[in-house]
RNA sequence: GGAGAGGUGCCGGAGUGGUCGAACGGGCUUGACUCGAAAUCAAGUGUGCGCGCAAGCGUACCGUGGGUUCGAAUCCCACCCUCUCCGCCA
């Protein structure tokens, strides 16, 4: 059985509306993802799921009557007898409906949980990465004058940054720095949450790094994405958070808002921690791709004519931060393959990484619509007479720390392995200026 | 971690098996009165789902999930949360 967090019975991704009355455009429509969704298995099981419910809603309305029959008969000191046989057999009637309307019920939802959300019109077609579509450019990639290193051989020349050690703790994939680079990398947190929360008018939030499954399928994580999770031992059901989105976003669960609440703007720091299930081989070497990494996330909550403006806002928080550390990077505009579960629409933010010789992926800025707000039972109320509909919800890392810190690091390197510290940074700096050996 | 109390609608707060979607009070909306306001009076005031052109009717929801029963807000079990006291602790 699919939790629901006792926010409705019936908690689809996808409008159910639509799919009820034309599954086949949604699944033309998911096409595009790549994604095959079986109209006809599904139309099938909900003309049954029809079918059933009302028979055991028209059960239930006999049962009721007859129940609240034989109530007034006892009141009145009659013989309730032959009433209460014939109510017998009928509750092992409604009995068997509702065993088997519940049955259905979780097929259904299994299916509705496993359904991506439904794609921009503008997103572009493809398959995958290589279809991305760059959208702008800034900056222009530094020209050395000697051979750039990579963040791996910059920071443990300095003596600073060490896998080894880190693996003796904790395995692979973990990263221990010291000194000024821990400092540098804390810096950047700060500078960021400085300008989103000064220059950008969010609200900082801090919020748990353990959650429960009901927020994990609020955003879209669970039930489908499980295997990225790590899962906490212990006697409850908790996970460490991929991305802040998830404990922020679910800030509004179950919430009906008033419009003069709308927009809400958030940026909340966070660690977050992946099991990059399914990425061995992967970027295995550095600070790349680690399980566990630092954060600093963007998320609005708004109406739902706002949404499309307001990813190009938060796209622009984000772009605000490298453009202020001034390093150079590219907007692209995720394709129909490449969209994420839960969005309908993505720009990622590539930074320029010289030891690398090209762009990485350093931000992901999502317009959810009201995906993750159907899921969470989230809705603002335009007026007091109106009724309660669904907010849209947007994310975006503005930007990833620990991805930040290698641009850094290798566009701020010098022949001599020093690294400049940017201006923006050097009041979280405690007086260092360079990074040396 | 130990002991106790409690979780009901926008809020307060009744309700311990039957006609309870839920008394009463407050709030809010509308109408009456008023030059206007206050006060007063009257009516209305949750959400999801199903059927229906609609009015409306039906169904579900009283922390969550199970159970008992012809019938559960009310009884039983588990869990979550809040409060008070003790212990411990950043």
């Amino acid at each position: 059985m699919i939790p629901c967090g006792g926010l409705g019975t019936l908690a689809a991704m996808i409008d159910p509306k639509l799919l009820r009355t034309d599954a086949t455009a949604v699944a033309d429509a998911l096409a595009r993802r790549h994604f095959h969704f079986d109209a006809a298995r599904y139309e099938a099981l909900e003309s049954r799921r029809k079918t059933i419910q009302q028979e055991t809603e028209a059960l239930r309305q006999r049962r009721n009557e007859s129940a609240k029959a034989i109530g007034i008969a006892k009141g009145k000191g009659e013989d309730i007898e032959p009433l209460l046989a014939a109510q017998k057999t009928a509750a092992d009637e409604l009995n068997q409906h509702e065993v088997a309307l519940a049955e259905i019920q979780s097929e259904l939802d299994e299916i509705h949980f496993g359904l991506p959300n439904l794609l921009d019109d503008d997103v572009p077609d493809g398959k995958d990465e290589q279809d991305n579509v760059e959208v702008r450019l800034w900056g222009e990639p530094k020209v050395f004058d000697f051979e750039p290193k990579d963040h791996i051989d910059l920071g443990e020349s300095l003596g600073r940054l060490d896998f080894e050690t880190a693996s003796r703790l904790s395995g692979a994939r973990f990263a221990v720095m010291t000194g000024s680079l821990a400092t540098l990398h804390r810096a950047l947190i700060q500078f960021m949450i400085a300008t989103h929360t000064g220059a950008h008018g969010y609200t900082e939030a801090y919020v748990p790094y353990l959650v429960g499954p009901d927020a994990l399928y609020g955003t879209g994580q669970l039930p489908k994405f499980g295997e990225d999770l790590f899962k906490v031992a212990g006697d409850r059901e908790l996970y460490l958070i991929p991305t802040a989105e998830v404990p922020v976003t679910n800030l509004m669960r179950g919430q009906v808002l008033a419009p003069d609440q709308l927009p809400l703007r958030f940026a909340t720091h966070t660690p977050c921690f992946r099991s990059e299930a399914g990425s061995y081989g992967q970027d295995t070497r550095g600070m790349i791709r680690q399980h566990q990494f630092e954060k600093v996330e963007l998320v609005h909550v708004v109406a739902p004519e706002d949404s499309s403006d307001a990813l190009e806002v938060l796209t622009g928080h984000a772009e605000a931060i490298l453009q202020a550390l001034d390093l150079p990077y590219r907007v692209v505009a995720l394709c129909a393959g490449d969209v994420g579960f839960s969005a309908r629409k993505t720009f990622d933010l590539e930074v320029w990484l010289p030891g690398q010789n090209r762009y990485r992926e350093i931000s992901s800025c999502s317009n959810c619509g009201d995906f993750q707000a159907r899921r969470m039972q989230t809705r603002f109320r335009a007026g007091p007479k109106e009724k309660p509909q669904l907010v849209h919800t947007l994310n975006g890392s503005g930007v990833a720390a620990g991805r930040a810190l290698i641009a850094v690091m290798e566009n701020y390197q010098q022949a001599d392995g020093s690294i400049v510290v940017p201006d923006v940074l050097r009041p979280f700096m405690g007086g260092v200026e360079v990074l040396k050996a």
